[in-house]
DNA sequence: ACCTGAACACCGTTCAAGT
DNA sequence: ACCTGAACACCGTTCAAGT
């Protein structure tokens, strides 16, 4: 028994039967052991559930920091796609993150990387962060929602699909809401799962021309007028006109 | 007693002293009633919260349907400010709007509302919906972070920039972390507040000119060599070549 | 140093009983 | 139709006691 092992048995409770169910006294039990012996190595619950965070948060693959020819577009998307993962093979992570502090190595790790490929966009430090936080923070929220979606399937019993169909039933006859099913329809594709992946892609694209975007509007006006399609390389040379 | 009043106690309660908080039994000490009484007129504390929650996103302040003049851009930065002030003013709801279901009539008249606005970019559909996911769930993401970064200063005592001296101090001499340090540096901004307005309305700009981005790539080659600058008037326009 | 048992102050919800 | 009391099966955490 240590803090690991404790810690491991936590994201093990946590992914079988969610945040909602997890109490002390079941991972006790998990353990083999009484309720308040785990109080031995932890301090309380909100502790041990900040230390699972950040454990789950240690399978993120990072980029290596060294390199430095790669395309940020690819790196930044690689750790979009990275993040949103995580919150949908362990949901209670993103039920956590938003209330939790989140300074777990892990955590700092993740924060560190990306902060590195936001560097070589080109774009100023003032701007930096707001567009980083465009970014994952979409990421978040979208990966929550999605995840939570797809718990409530679990509980029911039902696909996806079938839960959608459900959720359009509760909703129909009401005239405001036909348009949304509307919308979704004009959107294409036929499976949730297909047009829950092309959103995802189209903000991702969306947030990333925003960031070209905002770098090529700290060019001056000369420098717009000779490349009017925007910077279609690497934006690190937009640094140093 | 009715269902209503029963709502806007919640609703109190909720907003003073936050949902961990929140019980059955001391919503009906609020009433003068006895614990039960309450589940006369509610199924479960899930079916309460989902109601007190589409009751508070019933006080966005959203834009009128018929205003077709006004310019989306506009528009979006108002609901996208109304939807921040939301978790702001009651924090409990974004700790929900990721796990609940959220179809309520106010929850669908906002969406509804949004649509209606991101129907006038020009996006042609299958983008339409994902770079509203852009816009509003970076909303909902950055909301939820700051609200929650709120909620622990006032359980702290402290002011958000007091706050984050100590988070700091918590921080400081783990190598990998200082840069993190250097880059809020970097960015300007002396105060707490001031770095997280310029950073949303930043994150705000940097997904709006993502989705004229988008917009112009749906042009034409042709088109775009005429206008090389994207569209600089509601893209509205760009539907009709 | 590590674990336990009993206890305290809570939960959401059921269900039979009251008026 | 509306409300109550007692009860069930849980919680997180404290604290004195064991080994």
């Amino acid at each position: 028994m240590d803090r690991e092992k404790i810690t491991a048995a936590a994201v093990r409770l946590l992914d079988a039967d969610g945040l909602a169910k997890f109490s002390m006294r079941r991972l006790a039990a998990e353990l083999g052991v009484t309720a308040m012996s785990v109080y031995w190595y932890v301090d309380s619950k909100d502790d041990l559930l900040e230390l699972a965070m950040d454990a789950a948060e240690g399978e993120l693959d990072l980029p290596d920091p060294a390199d430095t020819e790669a395309d940020w577009r690819e790196q930044l998307r690689h750790l979009a796609y990275e993040y949103r993962r995580l919150f949908n093979v362990h949901p209670w992570v993103s039920q956590m993150v938003g209330s939790y502090l989140n300074i777990g190595p892990h955590a700092m790790a993740f924060s560190h990387a990306a902060q590195g490929i936001m560097r070589r966009t080109g774009l100023p430090a003032p701007q930096l962060t707001g567009a980083m936080a465009a970014l994952f923070q979409f990421v978040y929220g979208y990966s929550t929602t999605e995840a939570s979606w797809n718990g409530r399937c679990r509980a029911a019993g039902l696909s996806a699909d079938e839960y959608l169909s459900t959720v359009y039933g509760k909703i129909e006859g009401r005239a405001e809401y036909e348009d949304s099913l509307r919308l979704m329809e004009q959107g294409g594709g036929s499976t949730v799962h297909e047009m829950r992946e092309r959103d995802f892609t189209v903000a991702l694209d969306c947030i990333l021309a925003g960031m070209d975007a905002l770098t090529v509007a700290t060019h001056t006006t000369r420098d717009r007028a000779e490349n009017p399609h925007g910077p279609s390389q690497p934006a690190q040379s937009a640094q140093r006109p």
